[in-house]
DNA sequence: TGTACATCAGTGAACGCGCGTTCACTGATGTAC
DNA sequence: TGTACATCAGTGAACGCGCGTTCACTGATGTAC
């Protein structure tokens, strides 16, 4: 990447994208630095200003993109509930995690940057989906309880969502405790079933 | 702060560890600078180095301070269970939410600011007091289940953990969906309660 | 196919800035007698 | 109570550094004819 033949790079906007998830993952969502990721690319400190207005832009390129994929690998995990609402469910959890694992330096810029999304329609957009692909999903799981025992999807999904994201933040990259004894995915899992139980849809 | 009479501050420690804090709510747990906290403290940059050994050591007195005041205010909510385990359990998720409400930057700098709690004997001291009220209440509360099916207390705590850290990076700051129409309190209690009747603690 | 030229995507040097840290120093405080 | 002096907790100037951004520029590409 630090290479070129050329003088035009032929894809600078995304070898940025790329460089710039990567150093948030080595340095933090506020460490990273756009003339680092600018030497990554092989391109001088001024030429992301032709692809992005500023640092800012870029992070929430970066944060963008990240939604998108973290949007598709949930909805495919899904997979509108098929074979059963619960199994897919709980696959679903796991890609939320498997997303974190596989793209630290997406996640960081979409969680833990500190940038403004609803300052960005298209940023917006693209979280928004991601949200609504957990909601479609919460929302398949409630409606196989009887209507006087249904929980609103909305405040399902935002359950799973917290509980996810905390395992994500506090046990998935040895943070706080030390190494936890058991793995962040079968911690989301108990967690999850213990959740759904409470909520009636998996029997004793 | 930014003012002072005698050439010796009298209490600079502590002044600076407060407008670190401060500092960290402002911009985050790495944008935060010694100089500036030096300012505000009123005195040279040069300064604060009588009383730590420099940035990071800064950072990590902040967050041991946290956890201190964390550990007791969990401690202080839970209150041995008293008067009953159920309820205790439930005031003590409150009380973290209000931790980190209440002191933003002493939360950030514990959770966010990636420091390496493991590196420094006093900080890990504080953070392991802090988990040991948790664990000790989720014992408590799993005792009340019989043998057969109470849930390993270490579980139990990591879920509630996971789940509260949750709630708080994703709906107590405003951060990704925006507003979300319900407050983060009662949504932390409604899914301990959850999850709890998934246990089994909880009847329908 | 060839040429003129507009546009695009880079360069490289420079800027002002604030940072973390070090250093020799000095004013204030506390203690021994 | 007074004095000498060690120690403590500040100062202020300086350093080297890397950052984000701007600017006039230039090499490469694409298009009209």
């Amino acid at each position: 990447m630090a290479d070129r033949k050329t003088y035009h790079h032929g894809n600078l906007r995304q070898a940025l994208v790329e460089a710039t998830a990567a150093l948030i993952e080595e340095l933090g969502p506020q460490a990273f630095a756009l003339t680092e990721a600018a030497r990554r690319a092989g391109v001088s400190p001024a030429a992301p200003y032709r692809h992005f207005k500023g640092r800012e832009d870029l992070l929430e390129e970066v944060a963008r993109q990240g939604f998108v994929e973290f949007a598709g690998r949930l909805e495919a995990a899904f997979d509108e509930g098929r074979p059963k609402a619960l199994t897919a469910f709980l696959r679903m959890g796991q890609a939320y995690l498997d997303f974190a694992a596989d793209r630290p330096g997406y996640y960081m810029a979409m969680f833990e940057s500190g940038i403004s999304i609803a300052g960005n329609a298209d940023l917006a957009k693209a979280s928004e989906r991601a949200q609504g692909v957990l909601l479609r999903a919460a929302g398949t799981l409630a409606e196989r309880l009887p209507e006087d025992r249904r929980p609103p999807a909305r405040m399902v999904a935002n359950h799973i969502w917290a509980m996810s994201h905390g395992v994500v933040e506090l046990f998935s990259r040895g943070k706080p405790g030390g190494r936890s004894p058991v793995e962040p995915s079968a911690m989301l899992e108990s967690g999850v079933i213990i959740y759904l139980r409470g909520l009636g849809l998996i029997p004793e």
